[in-house]
DNA sequence: CGAAAATTTGACGACTCTCAAGTCGAGTGG
DNA sequence: CCACTCGACTTGAGAGTCGTCAAATTTTCG
């Protein structure tokens, strides 16, 4: 099914894992999957949505906006992970009784809850789609790890540029990017949180994007006449976001 | 049961969420987890088990001694994450087709080697074993998301306390931590991979963490006159391990 | 328009890297 | 036993990256 096709069916679940594992889940399981919001909810940007600590009973599937994970520093934030629309933000306080960071919107966003005991009933029930719930916490791990090494080897030019190479590829895949870059709430602190860098270094290295004409960031929107060049400068291999390459899903686990 | 006790009985995964959520495993599906590995093996120091891009078709518990998951970049290898006797160190390569990284040993290394077709009976036959199994790979991107936390906010020197800290409690949990400190194969080499510093770096940073009476580091072992002031400089809040405190792991995902 | 937020730039100091050299310890062969 | 070797560790000097502080400019929005 095509992407429109998806959303007119199942406009709050459509986009989770489109492009990737979706395919191989059941139009029944897809049906069950639009069932399982309890509530929808709308947030304006700069809002919190779950406290790091406080105990959770449901969690929280990202249908419109952006929205950062982060902890609170002294003084600054420091943002461990971006989502997109289709990301099913917090599945693992489902198994963690608290989560250990907050949930910030950059952006106005729609929420949709998906109540734990839904949940429970999903793994209980339906062994496929709880294993796709799985695997798609086994991503977001993939993901963290990117992030590590891209903290521990690249400069912060290169490493802003990942994060534009990534995003891009992400937005692409859920059919939010277009040609030559794509749409974003993120502002410059945003970008300085998830480097570990300071504001002011943080506009320092997308002068030096913009002037190596790789990318530009203006008006809440990545744009770049070069999109091989962005992600060869940013050493970015997109083989861990597990799309449709080399290191494609297994589709064993899905064969039971 | 005591540690030792378990050990005896469970020589194999004894330790494999020791102190954490093994206590919720019957016993039967404790015999089930000890019965699983297919193959033992052991291994010299700085050899590769695992290559990234490989396919995989079983996952490795570590058994004894310590390993790396990293990547190679040019030159230099950067760690993701660094294991201990009792985690399952690759268990998403389960589901996700191949690894997104390397498996290294640093020291000798004793492993058992789960076929993923006995993985796929477990989480058929046992579905509370496979929940406990997921929840491990939850644990590890907890961590993940500490050590991003880690590399974005702290300098090397705090890097360096905050990776102490960690493995001391960690080990402390499977039985392998004494009153002030550890031993570990770990070399300067590794710890600057680490931290995304250079060797020369991190050497420096050990000498600011002697100075400052917090902890040595030297043959193969960690030692720390002052476990609270360690922990405190390097900013180290231990509930991101889901050990024993308020972040308690939930019982309810176990409660089907 | 006016206020607030976001972005941009400069100067200086701190943290970290690179290159180079030197020390220490465990094992090896004479 | 001693000289040798190798890997791990240690130290110094200079350069590059990044943070801090301060201020100016631009954009957003009521």
């Amino acid at each position: 099914m095509t992407l429109e096709q998806e959303l007119a069916e199942f406009p709050l679940t459509g986009r989770f894992l489109y492009g990737r594992l979706r395919d191989s889940l059941s139009h029944e399981d897809r049906r069950l999957l639009e069932n399982l919001p309890e509530e929808i909810a709308n947030y304006q940007k700069d809002t919190r949505v779950v406290q790091a600590g406080s105990a959770c009973s449901r969690s929280t599937l990202l249908v419109e906006g952006f929205i950062i994970r982060g902890l609170d520093g002294t003084g600054n934030r420091s943002a461990l992970s971006v989502h997109v629309p289709g990301d099913f933000v917090d599945l693992h306080c489902f198994a963690l009784k608290r989560l250990d960071h907050n949930v910030d919107t950059i952006g106005p966003v729609k929420l949709a809850y998906v109540p734990h005991e839904k949940l429970r009933e999903v793994l209980r029930d339906r062994p496929h789609l709880g294993r796709l719930l799985w695997s798609s916490t086994l991503l977001d791990a993939a993901m963290h790890r990117q992030w590590i090494m891209k903290l521990e080897q690249l400069t912060t030019p290169r490493r802003i540029a990942h994060i534009f190479a990534e995003l891009w590829r992400r937005l692409e895949m859920v059919g939010l990017a277009d040609e030559d870059g794509f749409q974003t709430p993120l502002t410059q602190v945003d970008l300085a949180e998830m480097c570990g860098a300071t504001p002011v270094h943080a506009n320092r290295a997308l002068r030096e994007l913009r002037e190596r004409e790789l990318a530009t960031f203006r008006k809440g929107r990545v744009s770049s006449p070069d999109r091989a060049g962005l992600e060869q400068y940013a050493d970015f291999a997109p083989d861990y976001l597990y799309g449709e390459g080399e290191l494609a899903v297994k589709s064993e686990l899905f064969a039971l």
